[in-house]
DNA sequence: TTGACATATGACACAGTGTCATATATTATT
DNA sequence: AATAATATATGACACTGTGTCATATGTCAA
């Protein structure tokens, strides 16, 4: 978390910095970046940077889980227009995310993000379902979902289904930018993915040994 | 890839060399990794560094495969020892990798591996069932799976399962790893998602929409 | 006006990277 | 055996970057 030296500045200041960080998180990936052009580019002293921020993590996640707070909000939003229906929700998020990378600017962080870093990232997009497994509003989707669509019997097992379609989510995002899959192929592939999630991998015709 | 130059070199040497190297990506993680703490170990100049390899990436990633080599082959006689059922293979598979986790030092090496690097590493781990996709075994495993188990309709399917289960697998154990589970924590975690993908998340009751 | 506190600054010590001119082996050619 | 051609080795060096610190400058209350 920033410090709260960097939240007290005028509200300009503290913009024109995070805008020169977007910029900078946009021209080549974490690891990359350079504190100096942010710096520079922010037209504030190396030191005061410092004064704001732990380090340059400090700063990039605070950068991307601001960004990601618009697709957790979203995300309920889906919930509500399908009907609770998780998968169909899913979908539509990840034809958000795929949209998104179509901003020229948007996708070169997006991809910088998910090529380039790692677990903690992974994690940021993750917790985009944080939300509902500790809030009130999850009682209310868990429960839509639970009881209408899907194949569970306790909560715990819906936690794992969070796990695994986020894990699902994420590798979409990242083979799409890796291989430059088109949007449509990318939405094709997460699609598949998601029905053969549906429906399971065994044939139901051969039960358990 | 290492240059020509690494690969004539004497075994002892090299083997010199990639124990250094692996020491230090033991000690931290790639990207605080230091060139220079190899070469110290190993005894040999920076500049022959250079000489071997194209930079830090190039040994990393040699590194890296030439250790999931064997996780490959491994999972051939998994497959084989399961009559083809991929996720008891996969299982067993992720056993494996979990108990690696209890060496000290291959558990500190896979840590840095799994949390502090990225898409190339997730790479490596999938290409672990790459030489299936692509070769003569993968028409065996594949048309055992095919025709007994799994609930698919194409080969473009399967190839799916794989990129499904790999990230689900990959998860978790990034999850271990992050959240410092026991080994058992994790394999039952791994088993419950395992399941889940065997039936499907939706309740076979309620039909697609 | 003063003092106390918050903020700003850039020079600096330190650590790391990749390169290059030069030195030293090794191997091939006469 | 002598020489040429080729491959390998070396570490100093130019460069880029980080995080810190002593010092300067603002701000606000008494």
């Amino acid at each position: 978390m920033p410090k709260q030296t960097f939240f007290n500045l005028p509200e300009q200041k503290r913009n024109m910095l995070l805008k020169a960080a977007e910029m900078e998180f946009t021209r080549v990936p974490f690891f990359e970046a350079s504190i100096a052009n942010i710096v520079k580019t922010a037209a504030i002293s190396r030191g005061s940077f410092y004064q704001y921020f732990e380090d340059k993590d400090d700063l990039y996640f605070y950068l991307l889980e601001d960004k990601l707070k618009m697709a957790k909000t979203y995300f309920s939003v889906l919930l509500e227009k399908h009907q609770g229906d998780l998968i169909e929700a899913l979908i539509e998020l990840q034809n958000f995310f795929l949209l998104a990378l179509s901003d020229e600017e948007e996708k070169q962080f997006l991809k910088n993000a998910l090529l380039y870093t790692t677990h903690r990232v992974e994690s940021s997009f993750a917790s985009i379902w944080d939300t509902y497994l500790e809030q009130e509003e999850f009682k209310k989707v868990g429960k839509l979902i639970d009881q209408d669509l899907l194949n569970i019997h306790a909560e715990k097992e819906l936690l794992h289904i969070f796990k695994i379609v986020s894990a699902i989510a994420f590798n979409n995002l990242i083979e799409k930018t890796a291989k430059g899959l088109s949007d449509e192929e990318a939405i094709e592939s997460f699609k598949l993915s998601m029905s053969l999630l549906k429906h399971g991998i065994y044939n139901s015709e051969v039960q358990d040994k």
